[in-house]
Formats: C-alpha cells, structure tokens, sequence
DNA sequence: ACCTGAACACCGTTCAAGT
DNA sequence: ACCTGAACACCGTTCAAGT
C-alpha cells in the first residue's frame, strides 16, 4: 500500500517556485502562463487548475519572496531600529530576484499579498506604548517608500544592462541623473522616516505626561 | 496663402490627449495602441508615427497628469509646509484620472518623467539652507510614498467598485482591512515625513551653529 | 508629412474531453 | 485529481506601400 512513494500534493508549490525560477532567469516580462508551462511540461490550461488566473500565481510568488521577512526577530529593538531594520531586510528581499519589486508592489496594492513589515513593526511599537494609529501610519509610510525605491533601483539596473541609460538623463539638464540609488541615501531615508514617527510619539505622549 | 487655415502641427498633442481621455474612461488595462487608434479613426500602426512606442506614449500621458504640479507657488512656505503641500497635491493630481497613479509609477521607475516634486522642493530648501542632500532624500520618500499610497487607494476604489472587497479581507484575520486608506492618515503620513526631515536638518546643523 | 493594409509573433483564459 | 487540445478574443510592433 502506498508503494507509489508520497502521493505529492504540494504541486501548487511547484508551479509557484518555477515561477520565482523564471521571474529571476528571464525578468517579468517573459514570466508568461506560457512560458511557464513549458518550463514545467505542461500545458497552459494545466495552470488553471492550479491557479485560477495570473494574479493569484503572481501573488503567491510575491508570497515566497516576502517569507523570510516574518523570521526576522525583532522583539528587543527600538522603534527608531525596528523601522530601519525591517526598512533594510525588505530591500534585501526585493533584491533577490529580478524584478521583484515591480511584482511585490502590483501584489500589494492589489490586496493579494499582506504588508511585509506591519505585524512586527505593530508588535514591537505596542512592546514600547506606542498608539496603533502612529504605527500605522510609519508602516504604510515605510513599505510603500521601500517598494518604490527599489523599484526605481531595479528598473535602472534593468535598463542600463541594456544600455539606454542615456535616454533616461536626457530628460531635463539641472535634473539629470538625480539619485544614483546608492545604498546611502537609502539607509538615510530610513532614519528620516523613523525620526518623523518618533517625532509623532512625542507629541502623543507629551501633552500627557 | 495658407488658407487651409493652421497647419494643425500638434496631433502628437491629440494623441496624448485622447489616450488621457480613453484612461480616465476605461482604465488602463483597456487603454491599448489599437482602442486607441480607432477613438482617434486611425489605424494602430498610425500612432508609431507619433511615438516610437508605447512606452514613450504613456509617459506624455503622465506629463500631462503631473503638469499642474508645475505651476504650484511654493516660495514663500517652509520647507515643512512646502513637503505637505506638495505631497496633496501630487495626490489630487493622481486622484484627477483613473489608474493614474499605476501609470505614473511607471514612467516614474522606467525615468521617463521626472520627479513631480524634486525641483520645488529644493529651491525651498536652498532658501532657508537646508543642504541639497537632505532635500533629495526627503523628495525620494515623498513620492515614492504618495504614489505608492494613492495606487493602493485607487486600487481599492476599482476593487470594490466590482465588489470583490471580501477576496482581499479573508487574506488574514489580523490583518483584515488594513487602512481604510482615509484622508487623514494621509496628512499624517506627510507630517512625519516632514518631521523627519526637520530632524535631519536640525542634526545637520546642530554641531556646527 | 502622415497614414493604410497586412502581416508577425505573441498574449491570458475557457472548456469539453481525456486518464 | 490532474491534464490535453483546440479554440476565442485579444495584444504591441514592423514595414512596404500609398497620398
């Protein structure tokens, strides 16, 4: 009985890592239903079985991309660092895989994938006192200036690998090559947004005690 | 001489203009090259004339949205108020047309249009002294939040507005309806981050005077 | 200068039917 | 339970040719 090894269930996984696979190869654009079914041997109307369309497959990548984020332990940080940090790891896993940004922000502001850094930024500001409300409002502030950051750093990082880098700065000649994306001005921003919010806590708790 | 009146040398104009028109409309997933050609009477191969491709079409598109930016006086606010200031109404900008933040984001990351609130932002810093490099980061922070923000509000809006709210809620328990993505978590989305750039400033300057 | 006509090389999705 | 085969209704883009 049951000689035919484990009966595999989790091929959903499978489609959903072939996916990451793919999308880190061949960018988003080539990440098509078909592409992917041929990757996996298949063809594309097997896809539907598992997914009932690309938004749900997408979301599920944005999903995998995302998972190490929840691991990150931050029970004994500071908000001040707690901002910073989950700020720094999300980066880390946009980076990852190509064009993961673009994909994670289309997720996200769909509402098929939760916010990355609010349950733990959430925790760790109640741990300290700090109103729901303010926290809220850091996490919103924090994960859409993260995506799009590194949105912007991946699309230049796409685009000057295919040598058009020129066409961008032709833009406007006092706004050419505005922000190199460094890894500075990035951990800078960073703390601005953990200063306004530890800003916001003051004034909450100062009229108070 | 000339009597067939003005040689009507801004068509390029028109197209960018009725692609506006089909967006706020239709939204963007139904603003194609050929829905387009046939709002305008033309052949889809009729605009690759005008543009040299779709890309660049929509970035004329996110100028037009952008332009009333343009014509914002700032000079006589602080760099406080003019960080609040800008980031409404960059908002308002997006909430004039249908899946416009979407667009916007992209021509955005791709670099084909430029920073919405960048240069007035650092002429009012270079005013009261605020160092370009603090102004920069703060202007990142400002955008990419704002358009990021304003894509997930209109994103919703679309959403339910077909009536599949409850797909996005059953994500997770806690989770469930986030931010109801209101008007004053907004404004106090942009009073931390000006608070966080008045930090900056005054730990710029702080040693020194 | 501005546009047509026709083609090329693709898409996501559905659905009866197979096993 | 899981997949095939075949179709439907589309895409963006190119390019010779017209006017």
């Amino acid at each position: 009985m049951a000689t035919s090894g484990t009966p595999r269930r989790r091929s959903r996984e499978d489609v959903a890592e072939m996916a990451l696979h793919l999308l880190d190869e061949y960018g988003l654009p080539d990440l098509t239903m078909r592409n992917l079914a041929t990757a996996l041997g298949v063809q594309p109307s097997a896809l539907y079985w598992h997914f009932p369309n690309k938004q749900a497959l997408l979301a599920a990548v944005s999903t995998r991309i995302l998972a190490p984020l929840a691991e990150l332990p931050v029970e004994d940080l500071s908000v001040h660092e707690a901002v910073r940090v989950l700020g720094a790891r999300l980066r880390d896993c946009l980076l990852t895989y190509r064009d993961a940004s673009e994909l994670v922000s289309s997720s996200l502001s769909l509402g098929l994938v939760g916010s990355p850094v609010r349950p733990q930024l959430l925790e760790v500001a109640r741990r300290r006192g700090v109103p729901d409300a303010l926290s809220e409002v850091a996490a919103e502030v924090l994960v859409h200036f993260t995506v799009g950051y590194v949105f912007h750093e991946q699309q230049r990082r796409t685009a000057d690998s295919l040598g058009l880098l020129e066409a961008a700065d032709a833009l406007d000649p006092d706004e050419a090559t505005a922000a190199p994306a460094d890894e500075d001005s990035f951990a800078k921003a960073l703390t601005m947004i953990a200063d306004g919010l530890d800003v916001s806590v003051t004034r909450a708790a100062g009229p108070l005690g």
